[in-house]
DNA sequence: ATCTCCTATTATATTTTTATAATTATAATT
DNA sequence: AATTATAATTATAAAAATATAATAGGAGAT
């Protein structure tokens, strides 16, 4: 682990090529994909790993606005457009998407790695974050949290479940969402899977336990009060 | 309170003038500078309410670089840098100081509100929705609703009939059509089941229940008077 | 050996129903 | 037109039924 890790979707092999060495000789990891379907197949797999996506419009199969309507439906990974000729429409279209960058072709590597850089500090994946929320300070790269200052041990699920209700603090999850998100799978039977965490959770964060409040019929809230 | 502020420093009056119309007519507020000074000096004073920068490069007195990196030391403002070409030589050199954007005059003023609104999605500055009905505020991400800035507890019926409602206010909402969409089920007997749900959210919204008037043999309507 | 998930049980909150009171509409009568 | 009686509809409160979540314990997976 460490590096950040790059998925570059593109049909041309000698684009991908290009890309990805020069992304490479700047510490990222590559993964490549060469139409959209298996730019989505490997989401599907990497999707804990992958940072940003570099992702061609034009593409066979499935074009990268497909590729990019499907991935928000459940992802904010930073995504960034290449584009053959910055058409006007084509960029308005895509910011109501949810695009974060565009990048004409031809472009030059160093360009392309700058930009990269830049989104990934400004979304905050690169530097070493610690997120506090009303004492409860959450360390993405040490994966620890510590209640007051004082560590907590937090087992896999619990530490994907704190975290992804705190980054979504004051927002009510459904149980859904909250699947989807911390277990990457659809909702079968009625297990009481969720629950189960949180009380955990609320147990070992002792008083400030109640700042993950239940939205009854709903789901759960990360909210300081 | 309330819209985006964003502030066009630009030595050209003309140029200032078309960012700022278009930007006005999208609902934007515009603080405008004519040179680097003046653009520090607006601000310092204005710092809280500013979310968004658009900076010219090339300016008397004090250039755009300067100004940035000034605003740097203090400030994590998006700053959006107008150039008159894109040399990679300055982008480079931009995006390590801190620039979250690039514009390349001329540019189209719809290309620049989508960046705009892009940048402040992206950086979180896009408040919340919350909807507003005389001085009743229902925050549909965190699922609470005030009552003139007083929190109240509703059920999950509860809040989604109050929801429904406000959204359809100054509308006669028949019974059917309430039990259509806040139930998802046909009406069958004779129950008064919403007339019960009405009578906890009238009392729990206080004087304001008033708001929710009954339409007698239709439903109800939401209605500020 | 811990972590994850599931099951069962208990506890709690919400929703619906029911019964009765209050209000409003309607029509007949003055 | 105003009054009255009757019918229809809605308000209200409390009880009953239902739905949902907390909790604890344990089996299987990692």
């Amino acid at each position: 682990m460490g590096n950040k890790c790059v998925l570059v979707v593109d049909d041309e092999q000698r684009m991908r090529k290009l890309v990805k060495d020069f992304l490479q000789t700047n510490d990222f990891e590559v993964l490549e994909a060469e139409d959209g379907e298996k730019a989505l197949e490997i989401f599907e797999k990497e999707k804990n790993k992958i940072n940003i996506i570099l992702l061609d419009v034009m593409m066979p199969k499935l074009d990268g606005w497909s590729v990019l309507r499907q991935i928000r439906q459940e992802s904010k990974v930073p995504i960034i457009m290449l584009t053959a000729r910055g058409e006007e429409q084509d960029e308005l279209f895509g910011f109501e998407l949810g695009v974060d960058e565009y990048i004409s072709k031809p472009f030059s590597p160093k360009i392309l790695v700058a930009r990269v850089e830049a989104i990934l500090k400004r979304t905050g994946q690169d530097e070493k974050q610690i997120l506090e929320y009303g004492g409860i300070e959450i360390d993405t790269e040490g994966r620890t949290v510590k209640v007051d200052g004082k560590l907590i041990e937090l087992s896999l699920r619990e530490y994907e479940l704190l975290t992804f209700l705190a980054e979504n603090k004051n927002i009510a999850l459904s149980r859904d969402k909250i699947l989807n998100n911390v277990w990457n799978y659809d909702y079968y039977g009625d297990s009481r899977t969720i629950d189960s965490h949180v009380k955990k959770i609320r147990h070992k964060l002792g008083k400030k336990g109640k700042y993950i409040q239940t939205i009854r019929g709903i789901g759960y809230k990360f909210e300081i009060k």
